[in-house]
DNA sequence: CGCCAGGCCTGCACGC
DNA sequence: TGCGTGCAGGCCTGGC
């Protein structure tokens, strides 16, 4: 279940073996995934070169001159490189050969995924377009979150996910930083004042930032041939931790659905 | 064996 | 009317 830190973990670890690349082949081995892979995707590839791999929320943008790869993990995702000749598993539904010998792949066997080419501007893309701000942008402070919660009575926990708010923050760090806020994720987000709404900014940011960080001691097991590992639990406060003591208080976490998510919290620090 | 998480889009119902 | 909002459904497989 790659997060925003796992995606941005990718990111790095790849963008070195992509940057300035030629794409020599193209293979995709299944294109039913949550949207079909365009059929000409090979056609629209083929010859480019990769200037930038960037992350825009969990979207991996491969830009060339001419357009631009866009690739979603989903929920069960990975990508990394292999090297040429290395035999595809059952899930591996596409590879971007490069012309210096490096291999992308694709793997998702839940297909919750995405691989697209965009022609242009990806910022364009529907699916991009109405993204909310980088959570490690200054456009996502305070004011934006004071007011875009203002008109929201729905669970904090929920509005955070909204990518149109902030992009990119999942059902895991959506608890993990309302835990740091000590803010209850029922709370309906209209009723958040200027203060808490600042805490939860800087949370939010704390929680990708430490996951990230923890990322890159993991680097190299998305670049290797396995490219597995590299997810950075254990380290989560409250998810997935129902019924086991809180770090701070030693009370019970507990868990509850909202808006059909699996939702943790401590009811003791996050009372209100 | 059956259930269900997980990201996130789409479609629908509702109220202003 | 139209829009913002909230909620449910759907996709799919591995793991319990």
């Amino acid at each position: 279940m790659p997060e925003l830190p796992e995606v941005e973990t990718t990111r790095r670890g790849l963008e070195p073996l992509v940057r300035g690349a030629t794409v020599s082949g193209v293979v995709v081995r299944n294109h039913s995934l949550r949207q079909p892979v365009p059929r000409d995707i090979a056609t629209s590839l083929l010859g480019q070169r990769i200037d930038e791999l960037e992350r825009r929320g969990k979207y991996l943008l491969f830009r060339t001159v001419e357009g631009t790869l866009i690739v979603h993990l989903g929920m069960s995702g990975r990508l990394w490189v292999v090297e040429a000749q290395t035999a595809p598993a059952k899930h591996d539904h596409f590879d971007l050969a490069l012309a210096n010998g490096n291999v992308v792949r694709y793997r998702d066997p839940r297909r919750f995924g995405l691989v697209l080419w965009q022609r242009g501007d990806p910022l364009e893309h529907k699916l991009l377009r109405d993204i909310g701000p980088e959570p490690f942008s200054d456009a996502f402070n305070t004011q934006w979150l004071y007011a875009q919660t203002r008109t929201r009575s729905g669970a904090i926990k929920t509005t955070l996910m909204d990518s149109h708010l902030v992009a990119g923050v999942g059902n895991i760090y959506a608890s993990e930083a309302l835990f740091r806020a000590r803010i209850n994720p029922k709370l309906p987000a209209r009723r958040l004042g200027p203060a808490r709404c600042a805490t939860l900014v800087e949370t939010v940011r704390e929680v990708l930032a430490d996951a990230i960080k923890a990322g890159g001691s993991s680097l190299r097991d998305y670049v290797n041939s396995k490219g597995e590992a590299g997810y950075f639990q254990n380290n989560f406060s409250v998810y997935d931790r129902a019924g086991k003591p809180c770090l701070v208080c030693g009370g019970a976490i507990r868990s509850l659905v909202l808006a059909q998510r699996s939702t943790f919290y401590c009811p003791r620090c996050q009372a209100r």
